[in-house]
DNA sequence: ATATTAAGTCCATAAAATGGATTAAATCGG
DNA sequence: CCGATTTAATCCATTTTATGGACTTAATAT
């Protein structure tokens, strides 16, 4: 149900749909804020004085634009106080970034360590190490983290991971192996965040994380798709070949087995990404006939997506970002084969530019997002002295 | 961006919170009403004060629930005053239904019409006709016609129908062909919200509609999934096998090929959907194959979908629905096999109650729909005696 | 120097919800 | 059978929040 507005809440919702434009729109001055959200300059002015006490705004100074009149002083977010810790478990590395109010990224921290050999409970002891390091640098950097999210690799349902195959983990409800409050969610899902957030792309796109495993996050309108369990975006057990080879989740010819890093690499005959670049470069022609098959492979999976979803566009990450330029043919022509005569646009296929760390900025970057979109909460959170996250 | 809330918006939103309630929670009393909503009992008496004026609520006499105290009178949806028009144009046929506020359907008017001769403007005239007939009989009951909506076998988006494969009919703007406002949207996508208020069904679920074309909706949290550009669902070519019989849309193996009407017929050697029934009853071999096959294509495909977009369950409907005897086993035995160790609950294959005229009462659904999602608007264009809908 | 224009603040007002008091209508207990 | 109790619904003064016009401020244009 939609729940009832009350006063506090409605001034709690106006105050996010300030914030909200004052991010979306730069800094920009007290006039146009009341001008684009049709509220009265006085209650656009009020709020604004709230944020900017809440260190969540600065004004940046007059605003000589050449026109006549009074120039107006811009207030545009703050980068100085608040700010979000993201993290990330993966196969073989843990994460951590700080980042602030503004996007920017204050802090990134990797650490390769072998979880698949470690239990959760290790892992997680790990991170917490890290976390709290880059927490404490963060803090003497003046910034104050207001809560943390955390990118694992597999499914999250409500705080419980279900599977992570790849670690050999089952059902962990990881928040509690940790000492701070922390957001659990799919690595896949908050790697199309990050792109969403610190990628250049645009706002309606179908983001494919392809690693050890292939997953995708659909992201529409700027909100991530979930599906009723949160299970959605599993692009790597798609089916391109119903007699295809087995796959570990007990299907046949899923896109995995074409496309995954292990399927690809092997039919190349090749050990690790980097080396099946280096033969890519130098023209090796098995390389070349791995990753044609495996781009035709995708480009089936990708078809039967778009049909599905109706994404905007399509942002190849992960593995398939540095084999962009062998994988994208392939994938595009099956696509447009297949496509073409339904629609008038055919999703475009683009390449991420973020490197691996797309999940954890995803992370950091939803926490951010979140108190944007309800700077109340936060407000209220502050003035008490509960602060969330870790201390 | 989320609108801003001021003092009418607030207002408009609860007016909506309580009388979704109202739905939601049958006959309720005001008490209740403040309870589930949070509101005080003062705002929602003046609240449900204003709904009774507009014939939206009725008072249902004293609510003698045996408890202490004094019993509150319940208030319901009404029934008596406020419909809506639902239409739909399909390939053979062309109907209208009236459905009130408390989603009763009124009345049902189909007209069997071969439109795939037909040019749109021959076909929406009828359809206009019809619409007239059908508005004029439902004011003779006392009924005002709050909107419309019309179910259309293709991809709309805003308005635009963009080709409809099976009419011959491309890039329509067919609300322009109307002498009365409509909502215009695809027959797939209705079909599925006709399921969700009309069927028994829960509210996440995908909604097969198999027809000539295969067209799925995704209902989740009761919302309708669109995509990007509302042309999601289009599971009839979701790809099955990438190098099977080449389809209408460009590509080879799609499900349609396999599981659409025509494949399915033909496959079998009979001539229409109740001959293959029949058939199917006797237990005959050639007819009882081609469903295997059909029901092993659609389990693929579905597999592909429940990967993607993860719904709660699959409701068959359309020809699916009178095949579902002989579908469901090997359609729901494939899923099992490739989706079990993925996911904890593979989703149910259910079978659709509603009949062929699912998708018109989903328009006439969908536009109910709305006005108790905003009551408000309604109220206010009663009151400034603007009725929307034909008259 | 003065007029004009736009930004931002001030203040009285309006709209809506709130919360406590009151009235209404039932059951319970003797 | 009557008063006590309990719950429903309404009434009314109050509070919260946004509004809109007046006012002040700071710039450009004439």
């Amino acid at each position: 149900m939609t729940q009832a507005v009350r006063h506090d809440s409605m001034r709690a919702r106006n105050l996010g749909v300030v914030l909200g434009e004052v991010r979306r729109s730069g800094p920009i001055t007290r006039a146009a804020l009341a001008e684009i959200t049709g509220l009265t300059k006085t209650t656009v002015s009020k709020m604004v004085g709230d944020l900017l006490g809440a260190g969540m705004v600065a004004e940046s100074g007059a605003l000589r634009d050449g026109e006549r009149g009074r120039p107006g002083t811009a207030v545009g977010l703050s980068g100085h106080r608040v700010a979000a810790l993201g993290l990330e478990i993966n196969v073989d590395y843990l994460s951590a970034c700080v980042v602030d109010l503004t996007l920017s990224v204050r802090l990134r921290r990797t650490q390769a360590v072998d979880n698949q050999a470690a239990s959760p409970v290790e892992t997680l002891a790990h991170l917490q190490e890290l976390a709290h390091r880059a927490v404490d640098e963060a803090r003497s950097e003046g910034l104050a983290i207001a809560g943390s999210a955390l990118a694992v690799p597999g499914p999250v349902d409500d705080g419980l991971l279900h599977a992570a195959p790849n670690l050999g983990w089952h059902d962990v409800r990881v928040g509690d192996l940790l000492d701070f409050p922390v957001a659990v969610e799919n690595e896949a899902n908050l790697a199309a965040l990050g792109e969403l957030w610190f990628g250049s792309g645009p706002s309606d796109f179908l983001h494919v994380s392809g690693e050890i495993g292939v997953g995708a996050g659909l992201v529409l309108g700027g909100d991530l798709f979930r599906g009723a369990r949160g299970l959605a975006g599993e692009l790597g057990h798609v089916i391109v070949s119903p007699d295809g080879p087995a796959c570990r989740c007990g299907g046949r010819g899923c896109l995995e087995q074409y496309a995954g890093q292990e399927a690809l690499l092997r039919a190349a005959g090749l050990d690790g990404v980097p080396a099946l670049v280096a033969a890519l470069q130098a023209g090796e022609p098995g390389a070349l006939r791995a990753c044609e098959r495996a781009g035709r492979a995708l480009g089936v999976a990708l078809t039967s997506a778009v049909h599905l979803m109706d994404p905007g566009t399509v942002v190849l990450g992960g593995i398939f970002a540095p084999l962009f330029p062998w994988i994208h043919g392939p994938a595009g022509e099956t696509m447009i084969a297949r496509l073409a005569r339904m629609r008038h646009a055919v999703p475009e296929l683009t390449v991420s530019r973020l490197g691996g760390d797309a999940a954890s900025l995803g992370a950091a970057g939803q926490v951010i997002h979140r108190i944007i979109a309800d700077p109340g909460a936060h407000l209220a959170a502050t003035t008490a002295r509960t602060p969330p996250g870790p201390r």
